[in-house]
DNA sequence: GTCTATAGCCAGATAGAC
DNA sequence: GTCTATCTGGCTATAGAC
């Protein structure tokens, strides 16, 4: 592993889990084993560093909504198909949902360099797709935002409020991690239960 | 208006949008529009101050939770209750959500505390309530604590992520609103319909 | 490329006048 | 109680040896 790669895993840790403003540039040196001298010499400045990292943790889950938005799938097998590969994927990165939406909260400017991504999340054709199952009396008549807005609030949800949820409904690490294995199929089967015709 | 209550509705705007970490005492002194030196004047340390902001931000979201959680409703009119004054009250207060979130994750040690706290949301009695209207066949056989966490998920999460989800949704803040307007009233007939028996 | 040492700055906290 | 001025520590960033 490079240097620069044991500076970049070492900072992920380090800005995920305490945000741009909480980490300090010491704790990544000392994470990856070398000196902060170093961290400038490779990335220049926080900022900089911090940016790749952001910009990385968004690649990583952009492009696998976009294959299933955008596949020829049913809206009820996308639906699917995005809980079970949502879940699978961020329990093994539990930190990156907070993460991203913490600067993106922290940022407003993110959004737009967000929005100017070519490989950003886009909804259009899944969208359209959900209008013309409604046109053909598949799903009932709803808003198909509300309806994206409900898959990912159920699915993020859990795993961005994690500690809260975790004290409010009294549960484990154990039995949360239980609960999202159900959540899998529990949240497609919850929502399309209730919108197909 | 005290000074002291000067100071504290300023450091909450700050602390509310910056976060604890990425706050600075003197934005907050600004706000107030004294000098940075009474805030330690009156609250001793950054650390205290901000403590005292987060009770108090939990202390208005707590008691009116337990409220509709216990009373003598049935439970699909507890869902109704719920989804209708927590997204009335959360557009006044359009940070508390994002912010208490955060500072739970960042702060891991303030979960204990808020557990420690006789005002804190105790779903037991509701769990209780679900498990019998179960056994009674009014709703289908689900985990309660999956209920709750479905109808959590779908009120907070829009408001947790709020950057995030008007960038991937595409829509503007008037459109969030009037959708946040809808979902008083969608999120409950939505989950009522998947679970009813 | 990697280190040690340090510059320079900024933020939290305090001293002390009024 | 409220201010100005200042101390102190910690953090980002750089200079410079090897």
């Amino acid at each position: 592993m490079t240097t620069e790669e044991k500076i970049f895993n070492a900072a992920r840790i380090v800005f995920q889990k305490k945000g741009f403003a909480g980490a300090r540039m010491q704790e990544i040196a000392d994470e990856a084993g070398i000196n902060k001298a170093m961290l400038h010499y490779c990335f220049k400045s926080k900022e900089l560093l911090f940016k790749a990292i952001f910009m990385n943790a968004f690649g990583q889950l952009a492009p696998q909504i976009n294959e299933i938005f955008n596949s020829k799938d049913t809206v009820f097998d996308k639906i699917t198909k995005f809980t079970h590969s949502y879940i699978s994927f961020v329990v093994l990165n539990p930190y990156l949902p907070q993460f991203v939406i913490q600067e993106m909260n922290n940022n407003p400017e993110f959004v737009m360099a967000f929005l100017k991504n070519e490989n950003r999340p886009n909804p259009a054709v899944l969208i359209a797709q959900i209008e013309k199952e409604i046109a053909d009396g598949i799903i009932k008549h709803i808003n198909p935002k509300q309806l994206l807005l409900d898959v990912f609030s159920m699915t993020v949800f859990p795993f961005a409020a994690k500690m809260m949820v975790k004290g409010m409904i009294q549960i484990s690490d154990a039995e949360f991690n239980q609960m999202m294995e159900e959540r899998k199929t529990s949240i497609a089967e919850q929502i399309i239960n209730s919108i197909k015709k």
